[in-house]
Formats: C-alpha cells, structure tokens, sequence
DNA sequence: TACCTGTGCTAAATCGATTTTGTTAAAATT
DNA sequence: AATTTTAACAAAATCGATTTAGCACAGGTA
C-alpha cells in the first residue's frame, strides 16, 4: 500500500526512470521518446494512479509551488474573499497557497516572512501593515517575488494592488452631497498608511469642490491600538460634540462597526437622525438595519490582479511589466443608512 | 546569497555533515560527539543562520509536519477562530496547517482530500460535510491521522470532538421556559447529521421535561441547498402560519441570520414580539440589536482537544487512546432577544 | 573503410538533508 | 602482547524526483 515511485512506473513500463520523468514531463518529443514508448509510459502512469512525491520534485526544482499569503486578519470578510479568489486562482496555475495572518501585531509580520521563507514558498502576497515596512524592503532586494494588496509602501518598488481609495470615497460623499447633506464627519485611524491618506483627501477634496468648508473638528482620528471601549467612548463624545452632523463616513468597515454600536447606544435613528456611510463593505451592513451604505472593494477584481502580477514575477522568461501599480475602482452601494 | 547548506555549516565548522547533523537534531549524546565538538558546531550554526532546507527534511524523513484543515466554509466565523487556534497550537509543536474548504460542494471534499493527500500531509482535521463519509472511511482506513469536529459519523471509527449539542440546546431552552414561554419554534436543516440531530433531541427533550407538547409544526426544517430567497421565504409562512408562537431557537447561526431578515422585514421586535434563541454565536448576533441570545461553541476547547487527539495518532509511540470521543459544553450567553 | 551524425534511450549526478555503516586510534581486557 | 572495546567521528547510502552526460546503433558522408 506504499506509495507509487517513478521508479516502480518505470520498471512496470519497462523502461529507465529518467524515460518516464521526460514522457511525464513534456519533454518526449524534445528528447526524441519514440510516440510508442510514450503513449505506453502515459497508460501505466495513468491507471497505475501514479501522482510525484512533492517534496522530491521541490527538492530538485528548487520551486515549491507555494505561494504565501499575508493578511492583518483571518477572521475578517475582507480576507475571507479575496482567500478564497486567491487560493483558486493560484490552484489553476498549479500553486497553492499557505495563510499566515499579522493579527495586528506589529512586530509579528517579520516573523511571519521569516517564516515562510523557511518553508520556502516561491512568491508572496502581502496586505501590507504599519511595521512591514523593512521586512518587506528585504524580500525585494533579495528579488523574492511580492506583490502587495490593499496598500504599499512609496519607498518599495514592488507591484501593487488596491481599489482606488480616493474616487470610492468620492463617490460616497458626491452621493451625500446631492442628498443635500453638507455637515459631514469623517471618522478614520491614525495610522500613517497610504489607503487611509487618500481616503481622507477624498473626503476633504469632495468638500471643497462643492465649495463646503472643510473643519479640522469634522475629522475624528482614533488610535490605532485601544481598548475597543475607549474607541467607543471617543467615538460618542466626537457625536456628542458635533450633534450638528447630519452624516458620518467611517472610512473603514472596523470603524463603522464600532459606530452603529455607539449609534444605537445612543439612540440615533440612521439615516433621519444622522446618515452613515462606510468604506469597504462587511457582512453585518447588509443586515443591520436599515442596511448600511457602502463603497465595496473589489475584492475578485484586486486577488485576480494581484496573482497575475504575482506570476509574471514567477515566470522568468517573461519581459518587464507594463504596469506595476494598479488601482482598481470601487463600487458605491446604496442601502438605507445613507 | 544563496542558501546555506548543511554541508556549508560542516565546512565551517570543521566537521562532516553527519556530524552536524547528528549535533543539531539533538543526536549528539547518543552518537557520542564530543561536548567541545557540539557546542562548536551549534555557535557556527547559531551565528551563520542555518535553516535546514525544509524540502529535504521532509524527503528524507518523509513527514511533512503539515496538517490539512477541511472545513465547510473559510468565510465562517466558526472557522475563523478555529483555524486561529489551530495554528497557534499546530505551530508550537513544530507543524504548520494548510486549510481547505469544501465550500458546501458536497463532492468537493473527496478531491480536497486526494489533494492534500498528493501534498503530502501527515494528518487531517476535518468538520465533516454529508458526501465526505466514503472518502473519510479511506482515510481511516489507510491508517492516516483523522481527527472530526464539529460532527461525526457513528460508522467511522476515529476520533472527534464536538459541543455537546443536546447540552447546549437543553441550556437555552431551559432559559427559554423559564421565562415562561411555551409556544417555541425550532428551525433547522434537513441534513442527516450528528449534530443536528442531537439539537433537536435536545428541543424535544427539553419541552417533554416540562410537560409541553412537542407540535410537529413547530419544527421547520429547511433544505440544505435552497435559494436564500426561497429560504426566506419558507421561513416567513412558517411564522405567519404559527402565530402563537412566542419564541424560535435557530439550531444554526446561518438559520439565525436569515431569522433575523425575516423578522425584520415583518416589523416584528425582539424579544417581545418574538424571542430568538441561537445555536452557535456569530459576530452580527452581538450587535444586531437587542443583542441575540445564543449558544456560543468553546471553539478554543474544540481546536486544542482536535490538535491533542491529532498528535496523539502522530505519535507512534504512544498507548491507545483513552477518550477518543469528546464533547465539550457550550456556553449560554444572554443578550436582549430572549 | 573510417568518420561523422542523428536516434532513442539509459546511466549517473544532483538537490539537501538523515541514518546506517565504516574507520581509526586509544583504552581496556585477557 | 594480542585482542577486544569503546570513543569519536567520517563515509556512504538513502529519500524520489530532474537533468546532464553518455552510449549503442543506424544511416549518411569522405
């Protein structure tokens, strides 16, 4: 009941491993395998259900087929998605894909590459988070293939993926802005990463080019680690120190999540009271009622994307890419929070 | 800047490869390398970063010290925490974990199998989906490490562990009568599993210990591969055709969700209109206001007892097991909706 | 006839570890 | 003093593939 070797399909072929390994291979006709013998080898190795030993063909390849795929959360939608379109993708190219979260611990993703480098997958598919930073650097320089999803560093000259940051968030405010709403709150983190920057100019560009007055008190910046209560209560005392607001856009579904508890704790009815609008979408928007209005990431759209970036890395004899950095568009959905 | 090899680390340090390794996998004693001799080879190895090249090892030894996780569905919160878990816990014991997800494609999970049996994984845990039985059984036949969760099937004889279903059920319909309820509805799936059979005995127990009649038509079972309109929409005759009824337990978070669309949309209000109870907690049940009361699975409790069970078969010398069935209470957590 | 050129395959080296078997000098035993 | 043991390593086989180099034979050429 052991395991089936090239060998032993050899020997039931009757011919030398190395005939087999060629025939399995493709590579037959380049070394002139007689059709016969061929087609003989590919019958044994067919119904004898002959399946390589991975680890003998990564030992001698020097490619694992792996690739590694680097989220802040397993748990959150955002990577659910763009797991599953990834983990297909990469299997319809012969990869398959091992996880590894940060889990928000900063100082966690430079273990985590380390590790994978242990296990030696070929490429790396990274959600990049404030503390990567260096880590990252060095898997580039070291010519590790990397594409980076969600976000990038400026000073890393690697290929990225994102939705377009900027034009979602302006979709969701020309959106408020037509509805007649002009006080309007913008609730983000404090961290220093691009999607966030650009979140916020929207929202401050959106402003001005309808002539409405961009004030510092609108913009709520929350820490990035804190007690999920402390958030809470800073996010309420914000509301209570604007109840001129008539609309919140939280700019990531983290934030939004936090303020329907602050709203319902306080007995705000959305949208009459205040509206709400968030930034990449999540399970519970579609049902919390009365629905939350959003911009969703496209996530099929960003893992499709980012394994072709990805690949054409992987694949030697394959030219310079064309481009490098690509921002893919948003889309706006309207429920009834906004 | 290639790699460093075990040969390279015996160059360095003076000595043959054997040697080295002999030293690093703790051999030294027993094949009796001089202490002077070991602690050299361990500070050149220390200093100089050598990994062993995992490929190899795993040729040579022929383990792969992976483990292949088969669940339902990656998206699911029940997944999320347990693969959580389970990393954390396979990793301290030197394996890593690759996941897989059947997606609820019930013949999906025979190819998921023969997949990671390609890849070479020294054991399984699986939460069992109806379909996967036949390839299960090979698996326990062929003497693989098998370990189930969440579910079982009575004719396979390997280990599992799950809540304890009846138990938990038993607690929230406990709560239920308590608060003087007697008209309770349960919704469940129409699949032949352990576990949800367990959950209705556990509904149906509960209401004869209290002398309450058990209705057949307060039982609603729905088919497992339904639209998800046509489900609500069975869900909603079911409870306009019982209008009596002052509660409903959901036998499984999904059922919960779409209770809660359902109830939306028929302006009913929880608790007083009617009081919902379900079974397995998700991250909408503590928000979706009033809160919704469930029965919150020790997923924790569920990876580490899964991961003993696992290594336990992994370790060849090691007795037989003594409890290869376990069942793990659940705990009530009370919100506002019952 | 000797030499070259293709054919069609096989033998052997290789990847980087682990493990079994060998080797040599010193110590212990008879 | 001759022989056996033991200490302390080194050499070589091995895992299961891929790949390079090689070999025998047929036919064509000088």
């Amino acid at each position: 009941m052991k395991r089936l070797t090239l060998k032993d399909v050899a020997k039931l072929a009757g011919v030398a491993p190395s005939t087999v390994s060629f025939v399995l291979n493709g590579k037959g006709k380049q070394m002139r395998i007689r059709d016969e013998v061929a087609s003989r080898i590919m019958q044994v190795a067919e119904k004898s259900g002959y399946e390589p030993h991975r680890m003998a063909v990564n030992l001698r390849t020097g490619q694992s087929k792996t690739l590694g795929l680097i989220v802040e959360s397993i748990s959150g939608s955002f990577f659910a998605s763009l797991a599953k379109t990834i983990e297909t993708e990469a299997e319809r190219r012969g990869y398959n894909v091992v996880y590894c979260s940060t889990e928000n611990n900063a100082q966690k993703g430079g273990e985590l590459i380390r590790m994978l480098g242990r296990q030696m997958v070929d490429g790396y598919l990274i959600t990049p988070a404030p503390g990567m930073e260096k880590e990252i650097q060095q898997l580039v320089q070291q010519h590790k293939p990397v594409v980076l999803m969600d976000s990038y560093f400026p000073s890393i000259k690697t290929p990225y993926v994102l939705i377009n940051n900027f034009d979602g968030v302006q979709q969701g405010m020309k959106h408020l802005i037509g509805k007649g709403l002009t006080k309007i709150g913008f609730v983000m983190v404090d961290v220093k990463l691009i999607q966030i920057e650009e979140r916020l100019r929207g929202y401050t560009t959106a402003l001005k080019e309808h002539k409405i007055p961009v004030k510092k008190k609108h913009i709520l910046q929350l820490q990035y680690h804190r007690q999920r209560e402390d958030s809470l209560n800073e996010l309420q005392a914000f509301i209570e120190a604007n109840p001129e607001l008539d609309a919140i856009f939280f700019s990531t579904n983290y934030l939004g999540i936090l303020g329907l508890e602050v709203i319902a704790r306080m007995g705000l009815k959305m949208p009459d009271d205040i509206a709400v609008l968030c930034f990449d979408d999540h399970d519970i928007f579609r049902l919390y009622p009365p629905g939350i209005s959003v911009i969703e990431q496209p996530i099929e759209g960003i893992a499709k994307t980012a394994i072709d970036l990805l690949m054409h890395q992987l694949d030697k004899n394959s030219g310079p890419m064309k481009k490098t950095a690509v921002e893919l568009p948003g889309k706006f959905i309207l429920r009834g929070s906004a």
